[in-house]
DNA sequence: GATGAATGAGTATTCATTCAT
DNA sequence: GATGAATGAATACTCATTCAT
């Protein structure tokens, strides 16, 4: 890696910390620049605009977790376990989450949809390859996988992003999951276990 | 209604508008006063700030919804097609979305994201009373219907909500929701007609 | 005068000096709020921009330099004097231009040249009147004068703008008048007197 | 010629043509290295500035133009030829001028004035020696005749730079022309010819 | 001869909000 | 009820120039 890349990195790093503490809109460049210890001409140096910044830091994330949806996805784990851990694999900010407050939640809409649209784009894939598995396997038993699938995507985002789920949810989401799947009942129980908090 | 009452309707009517077609942030209180062909300084007599007006006219459009749903809910349509136009009537803007182009619609997140929330609380307990009905006459057979209702929410929104699905998201959206509701198989078949474009 | 419009003239004053002593380009809008003692909203509620600024500071230079020719127009001195002190008129800055140093004289080209198109556009028509009535008076002999005073004024203005004209030149432009206009030759003499320093 | 002499040639050139389509101001140094395909350093390796840049820019136009002039003045065409054909040899831009659109005028003031003055120290000499060639053969009959030129170089300029001339000017351009170096009238009627577009 | 990473001062513009009248 | 003049903090981006390698 040459010198110019590695700072680079170092920017994306930087401002992907800020940008998911503060919101995206709340992170102006000579915020970026100070942190950085850097001077505005180098941050422009290096991106053509904030945007394109955002664009990166995204992309960034998102190749870790494509990363790791892939090692699951090799694994050697049950399918049921193989479809959920992709999925879940798909909430990095989790543990940043923790960080922002109400405010900075509202902040972060932006780039928290951007994120995604294009999560939902590289996980379908990977999602529905589990899901012909399991078809083959006999564990599901139904046939428009991929949309199946996205189903499953929209509503494990929806229901555990905002983090103020009850237990009924939670056991509705199961039942659901394995209904949409046509899976056995049961299947999916193991799920409780992860999100229980 | 007084005269003062009728002027901030009117506001907020203008307001609607333009949060609609340029977005909330992309819409300045000077655009709005010279819209409206008042001062400055009458606006934030009738608001106290830009971010109320936006809840006031996030409010305005849900009562009206709200009231919608509710005649809904009175009628003496079948169970299915209760649940089914009450979760319809929560798309207001589909009119007006057409407006809107590419552009616009990112700014939008901010305000679409606002509504999602509100309108979710408002609507679950109309879909609830439906969903109970349907339990009573054997429609369903589920419990857990406010979760249910939920995720049903929760996917409508977010399928038709770009408004590039195909039909394949349409047939498996049907079979999600009578799965979920434990429906008879076939009993929302007619969701494909409403959303057939 | 309303409030709003004195304040107005104010800063218009106050960028009319500064552009045309540091030039438009070099006078950035901080410097003109600070020397107005404005805040900067202040200054973007007069006006949209800085470019919109030099338009009127502009405008208000002509408005004045074509009042002063109009009263001459209206004079009864000769035809010859008439012309001359028309074509004298545009020349305001003359008494500023002492301000500018070498440096800032390139500054300027851009102020500049803008003044040199709308003035010309303003002129011309006044100066023609004269020129029809030298004709008509037999001061002067031939046509085209819409033209030929269009001439003068070029060469007026680049002759004496850049302030190192010899005497020789002086000669060669009131000879090159008195030819233009088919004049009685010696009959622009005194223009020699106009522009001796 | 050294390795190093051709390409600061070809940065010249690519500076030269772009200054002339986009204006000097509006051209960044970035640009003008990723045209010519090299590095930051290697630009300040052969510009000490961007505004030195320009100066050898115009002296290379300048010295084209200059020699083209000097080919006119050995040649032997009738004396009034030969002085058009110095005065038109002074507008280089010409060709290229098609480039340039209105946004692009405005922008090359600054250039078009450097220029302007740089090739009257030029075009001055050689014009003179023209005018005392037609005051010895009896074609002008005048004296002053550096003065004289001037003005005829000045009225070129201003009538024929902005491409809007009318018939009219045209005519009376060249009576004045005729007039300026007491001339047969009619002697340089063949301009008409040349500027007709 | 040539590179390219780093600089940092400079600039125009936006906009929600206040308050004396 | 209504006005509109005044605010000032905030912000993204440009660009000529330097210099260690």
């Amino acid at each position: 890696m040459k010198k110019g890349e590695r700072r680079k990195q170092e920017l994306l790093q930087i401002a992907y910390r800020m940008f998911l503490s503060k919101g995206y809109e709340n992170t102006s460049v000579d915020e970026i620049i100070e942190e950085a210890g850097i001077a505005k001409g180098t941050y422009y140096y290096y991106f053509p605009s904030k945007e394109q910044t955002l664009e990166e830091v995204i992309d960034m994330m998102l190749d870790k977790e494509e990363e790791y949806a892939r090692r699951i996805l090799e694994s050697d784990l049950p399918i049921s376990q193989k479809l959920v851990g992709i999925v879940a694999s798909f909430r990095p900010e989790a543990e940043e989450m923790t960080i922002k407050d109400a405010l900075h939640e509202a902040a972060n809409i932006v780039m928290h949809d951007k994120i995604k649209h294009k999560l939902m784009d590289r996980l379908i894939p990977l999602l529905a390859k589990v899901g012909r598995q399991g078809v083959d396997e006999g564990v599901f038993a139904c046939s428009d996988i991929e949309e199946r699938v996205k189903m499953i995507v929209i509503l494990s985002n929806e229901v555990f992003d905002s983090g103020d789920y009850s237990e009924a949810d939670v056991r509705v989401f199961i039942d659901t999951i394995e209904r949409i799947m046509y899976a056995q009942p049961g299947s999916m129980a193991f799920i409780a276990d992860l999100v229980k908090r």
